[in-house]
DNA sequence: TCTGGGGTCCTAGGACCC
DNA sequence: TCTGGGGTCCTAGGACCC
């Protein structure tokens, strides 16, 4: 049977903020979300002092003042960089790792094949934190959700020096017994409030739940978390990642608006970029979707949400973009204080793959390799010279937002997203 | 005054058809 | 006029993850 690992990076963007900051070592740091709106990531100092996770900024900042804390705005090509650099650690040290998210990744060991899984994990962990710099975590345990748990566990205990084991039995036991329910993998806030409802508080409840109330009660994703949590692995590693089914682009802008020109141009820098990113897979989208919305904090709240679908598949931003701007034309509602904006593309098929040509309905298709060997060759310039250096004219350079741009009051000079390139 | 962004999956219910 | 069951497809909403 083979052995799940999951090596998780500690207080992941502040880790790698710190990389070029070796001053803060030891100091209260925090990253906050785009538009400098909540906290996304806190160091241990920032932690110890009371700094809770996920709150909004303008509600710490007189803890950050009288403690001095370090505040950073968020640099999401930094930690995307660093990302991929301790997924490539881990990928020469397991024979199958799975790239979970920015911050963690899953990879299984042959215990067979190794005396100690415990030391050869932690010669992994000192291998990124010496090679890249980050410090991290690891679990090791028959399932990923127990891996979860073991990785926490690390996490949280000096004396484990960064990886813990967990194998069913009278420890593990005990240790998912003082596991509040919501701790687990795959049960969220509405799930534990339940639990908790029904007399199921802990980890070790959830696990000794019968097999159909799981089912009834949580899906059958709840099942398979009982079944994880009772040493039966059930959601396998992923190894290669499925093609991706959706794209979504949006921001919160710096002010509310009332105004369409600004939302405008931010929907034509939402549909540029998404575009962008799905051309980089060989996708076409056949549907995309615009919306804005009004403040949630203010009810009452409007989403107005538009669609568009193509007859055939498009990847050509002056389509998209023409397409997104009728959409806006149709939702938007004088009068309305708008905080947000964002565009969706979905029900891709791969950028091979012809339509029908079907007179009135698609392109020609000489016309059609035109536009598309134009998009390649906007996004090949884009690689080489930097974002945006081709970009619709409705669209503005970094910074030169008309009103709808984020705030970014706490950008670090030195780790834009070019510094490491 | 100020409250992130990007994903996936599952289920229920309605429309429609036979 | 009344009566039924099953299948598929689509969508919206809700749940979860980081």
């Amino acid at each position: 049977m083979p052995l799940i690992g999951l090596c998780d990076c500690n207080n992941f963007f502040v880790s790698c903020e710190r990389l070029f900051r070796p001053d803060l070592k030891d100091r209260p740091v925090i990253v906050l979300s785009s538009n400098d709106g909540c906290v996304i990531s806190r160091s241990n100092e920032a932690k110890a002092i009371g700094i809770p996770m996920g709150e909004p900024f303008f509600k710490v900042e007189g803890i950050v003042k009288a403690y001095k804390v370090h505040v950073f705005s968020t640099n999401f090509p930094l930690y995307e960089d660093i990302s991929k650099r301790v997924h490539a650690v881990i990928r020469a040290h397991a024979p199958e790792t799975e790239d979970y998210s920015v911050d963690e990744s899953f990879f299984s060991l042959d215990i067979a094949a190794l005396r100690s899984p415990e030391a050869y994990a932690r010669t992994l962990g000192e291998t990124i934190r010496r090679w890249v710099g980050v410090p991290v975590s690891i679990g090791l345990a028959p399932t990923k959700t127990l891996a979860k748990l073991a990785a926490e566990y690390a996490k949280k205990h000096a004396e484990t020096n960064g990886v813990h084991r967990l194998e069913p039995g009278a420890e593990l036991d005990a240790l998912l017994e003082r596991t509040p329910v919501g701790d687990v993998w795959g049960v969220g806030r509405r799930y534990a409030d339940f639990l908790n409802r029904c007399n199921t508080g802990n980890a070790r409840k959830l696990r000794d739940k019968p097999d159909d109330w799981l089912r009834r009660h949580l899906t059958i994703r709840g099942l398979q978390t009982g079944w994880e949590l009772r040493g039966v692995s059930c959601i396998p590693i992923r190894t290669t990642d499925p093609p991706q089914k959706s794209i979504q682009v949006s921001r919160s802008f710096g002010a509310p608006t009332t105004m369409i020109e600004p939302i405008r141009e931010a929907v034509t820098t939402f549909v540029s970029r998404g575009a962008e990113k799905m051309r980089a897979q060989g996708m076409r989208a056949r549907v995309l979707h615009v919306y804005i919305t009004t403040s949630r904090f203010h009810p009452p709240v409007t989403c107005p949400v538009g669609r568009m679908t193509f007859e055939a598949p498009a990847s050509y931003t002056p389509t998209l973009v023409t397409a997104a701007l009728d959409v806006l034309d149709e939702i938007f509602v004088r009068g309305e204080w708008y905080v947000k904006a964002g565009i969706g593309l979905s029900e891709f098929s791969e950028e091979g793959q012809r339509q029908l040509f079907l007179p009135g309905a698609s392109l020609d298709p000489q016309e059609d390799d035109r536009r598309t060997r134009y998009m390649e060759a906007v996004d090949r310039i884009n690689r080489v010279l930097g974002q945006d250096a081709i970009r619709p004219a409705a669209m503005p350079a970094r910074g030169k937002e008309s009103g709808w741009g984020p705030r970014r009051d706490h950008e670090s000079p030195e780790t834009t997203e070019h510094s490491l390139r």
